[in-house]
DNA sequence: CGAACCTCTCAGAGCGCTCTGAGAAAGCGG
DNA sequence: CCGCTTTCTCAGAGCGCTCTGAGAGGTTCG
């Protein structure tokens, strides 16, 4: 059995093969984040720079989903799902847009189980989108872990968006949610500030690692608020999460 | 079966041949001292100088994984990358980066599971992290040793960053820890201050064998304090680390 | 026995890491 | 347009880490 930087099982086909995803998309550089963020997941990962070779690619690689940019140099990206869709009718698709482009006509892409994400994004938001609709997408039962992450008496319920430590609710800001479930998928594993700011924050963030300092202090007062923490710094390295032990 | 400096059987490939590793830095010095340390470890190693060369070889060799500097006299970081995925999807990369370049442009790299060491590195902190990789790559269950090390009742995690001993936690300040994840890699072998010195500091530390003294009080204070001693002084040769004989 | 050397400990300076608090900028909704 | 939330910046306090230097004890050898 193959597994992932967790040591967890990977997410795998039915087959026990690794999931297939093609990533389209013209910027290079992004494609290769991109891929390195899902290999890093256990999954087999394939791109394509335009929507032609992004069709070629569907119709040899059959990925069980597409990464797919909206902008592309020769077709649009509904052109290309309606392509996609016939080469591979189950296939799911993962959007990326740039931010004013969102009302226009991704509103109606949703409807159809696919989702999508707005430029920039950071890497966890693409993964866990990308989770998320291969879950719904029946593969389920497949999946290592449930819709929900465990660490201790921490709960996090990731469709939910809800997070409770010992059955008490805890209320996260976007970025704080974003940080503590990157945490909760590496418990015990002490994170540099470095990989926090890559996965978390989005790719093209100019600030420094300060802002991790920031944002751990701010979860650390709501998470570990007056009980054992279960945050802590490991200096010189970075932070590590772990149950608390009493 | 080969074996390594400590008698224990090399990390290998499926197959039972050495890993291949492919060093890539401008700097031959660098280049020489960094693929000693590396077969050193058991494993295969061959260099490159460039951008341009690195691909060639690793399209020839196949390695499991690359050490590569960023600062390429023909290319940027990147676009190795990217031609290396494209020889050899499944590669590991360590990235060699300047301490202020790290904020920069590594950015997106680590997000990978690919990692980086900032110049001036330890040869064991290379060491280190390429093991990492390779475990987490899916190499985890080919490892003779898992992600602890062991001696006696002397425990490190070296994901964790935690050492316990007979159960009782230890805390170790980032040179405290690297020190004795030497030792500990070296069970009852004795290891001169200049070999300590050379793996443990940076290759370009100037100041004098005295430090390793200071470490070794460092560590005796918080690994023996009141127990059966495991670290032992051997007068004109060096230090050793043993299970405690009670 | 005395000199030279090796080893260990202690005290302290410098410095970088970590966190806090205040507040500015940006986005969102009323 | 105003107020609220979220996000980021900035400055600074505190403290732990790292290394240096001095000196004491132990060992070796002449």
């Amino acid at each position: 059995m193959n597994t992932t930087r967790s040591g967890r099982p990977a997410l795998t086909r039915p087959d026990g093969t690794p999931l297939r995803i093609l990533v389209v998309d013209d910027d290079p550089d992004l494609a290769e984040v991109l891929s390195g963020a899902l290999r890093y997941e256990g999954w087999q990962v394939r791109t394509a720079g335009d929507g032609a070779s992004a069709v070629a690619e569907a119709g040899e690689l059959q990925p069980d989903a597409v990464v797919l940019d909206v902008m592309l140099p020769d077709t649009d990206g509904f052109a290309v799902l309606r392509r996609l869709h016939t080469v591979q009718p189950d296939v799911c698709v993962l959007f990326l847009t740039a931010r004013d482009a969102v009302e226009d006509r991704i509103a109606g892409i949703t409807a159809g189980g696919d989702d999508y994400v707005t430029k920039p994004f950071s890497l966890e938001e693409v993964v866990a989108r990308l989770r998320g609709l291969l879950r719904r997408a029946g593969m389920a039962r497949l999946l290592d872990d449930g819709p929900r992450l465990t660490v201790g008496d921490l709960v996090m319920d990731e469709e939910a968006r809800e997070v409770t430590r010992a059955g008490e609710l805890i209320e996260l800001s976007p970025t704080e949610f974003e940080l503590l479930r990157f945490l909760m998928r590496n418990p015990r594993r002490v994170l540099s500030k470095a990989q926090i700011l890559d996965r978390v924050w989005s790719y093209d963030f100019g600030g420094r690692a300060h802002v991790v300092e920031l944002y751990i202090s701010y979860l650390r007062k709501k998470v570990d608020a007056g009980r054992e923490p279960m945050i802590h710094t490991v200096r010189g390295a970075g932070y590590v999460l772990k149950p608390a032990t009493r």
